[in-house]
DNA sequence: TTGTTTATTGAACGATCGATCAAGAATAAG
DNA sequence: CTTATTCTTGATCGATCGTTCAATAAACAA
């Protein structure tokens, strides 16, 4: 064995995540990560390979993020309050690392970003997240919550909307409005 | 006087369009410009400024042309029929343009954008966008298509899932469903 | 036609891009 | 300790970045 590595891999992610997700793949330079890090360049890349390699464990650490937020819909107890409190958990990260959009939509949207695999695995991830959303649905039909109804579909709007959450808070709207407005689709199914 | 320009500034603006909606700002280089549009380097610069300014021009085009899609919404006869149309023509302008995403929605989420006046325009725009949507549901309640509630709210509620629907669609979902995703939203106000 | 003004073209600027190389520093195995 | 391995640091690569300069070509005013 040789010397080991002295920073945290996933504390470096974290960082570069922050800067990729305000300024995008193609706004943010080595020289950037460098200093967001404070890490030497040939650190990043022996750790990570290249900017490319280094974008995919970022979105990588992104989605298991949202992955930890979805365990509570896959349970048999979830309902309209986990779908909420997927969206204060969203608006809550919003609020912390500022309001750029889903990255993994983000990823999906630019046409820069060249690795294909990037894109496969961007859309398993809002595959996962929209079948999270329609068994909270499901279960929340099962406990008498809502009416019955196209869930898959209704997990789609509730997917589509939380996304244009990121563009109303830029748009002026407050957190607390944020929070009501989707409130509001989840209500319009009530039993 | 002197010598005439020999090309088309709109058009011009409209091949920049594509290629900035696509690869967003950063990703997008002079290069890339002077290809897409067949122009001489100093032909852009000379006509537009710099790249920041080109692409202030770039976003005055694209909003100039959602805001005639706006018109109808503004006037009296305007209803849900004409909230679902917007939807239409923005679906369409996808299956044209490729899915990216609003561009004034994405130009508000790039923190690499440091133009603070583009930032103030692109806040215009939404709120036009809400306001639009707002004064068509107030129509549809005057002729009893759907339900009084906070129409406010709704229009926020119908933007953000509009917004959404660039990524329903990047995540694979045909533009047929998303449209009927949309009108979901609609028919749940109906009366 | 001549003169003036502007558009166009192509070369070139310094700066920065992503990526690599080579040397020094540190650690674990033997 | 020695040795082998890997991390770290700093210099540096060719390519490309946004931008500008100088020269040529074109069109209107006189």
């Amino acid at each position: 064995m040789a010397r080991a590595r002295e920073f945290d891999a996933d504390a470096t992610l974290d960082r570069c995540l922050d800067l990729f997700w305000a300024k995008g793949f193609a706004g943010v330079s080595i020289r950037d990560l460098e200093q967001a890090t404070g890490l030497g360049r040939q650190s990043l890349y022996s750790a990570f390979g290249n900017k490319e390699a280094l974008f995919a464990a970022v979105l990588d650490r992104y989605s298991a993020a949202t992955e930890a937020w979805l365990a509570p819909l896959f349970t048999d107890a979830a309902g309209l309050a986990s779908l909420r409190q997927y969206a204060v958990d969203a608006l809550a990260a919003q609020r912390t690392h500022g309001c750029h959009g889903c990255l993994v939509v983000k990823t999906l949207w630019d046409r820069g970003i060249a690795d294909q695999s990037m894109r496969k695995r961007a859309q398993a991830a809002t595959r996962r997240v929209r079948a999270a959303f329609e068994h909270a649905l499901d279960r929340a039909v099962a406990h008498g919550e809502i009416v019955a109804g196209d869930n898959e579909q209704r997990a789609d709007l509730c997917f589509a909307a939380m996304n244009g959450l990121a563009a109303l808070r830029q748009a002026g709207v407050t957190e607390a409005r944020a929070r009501t407005t989707f409130e509001q689709l989840l209500d319009s199914w009530r039993t």
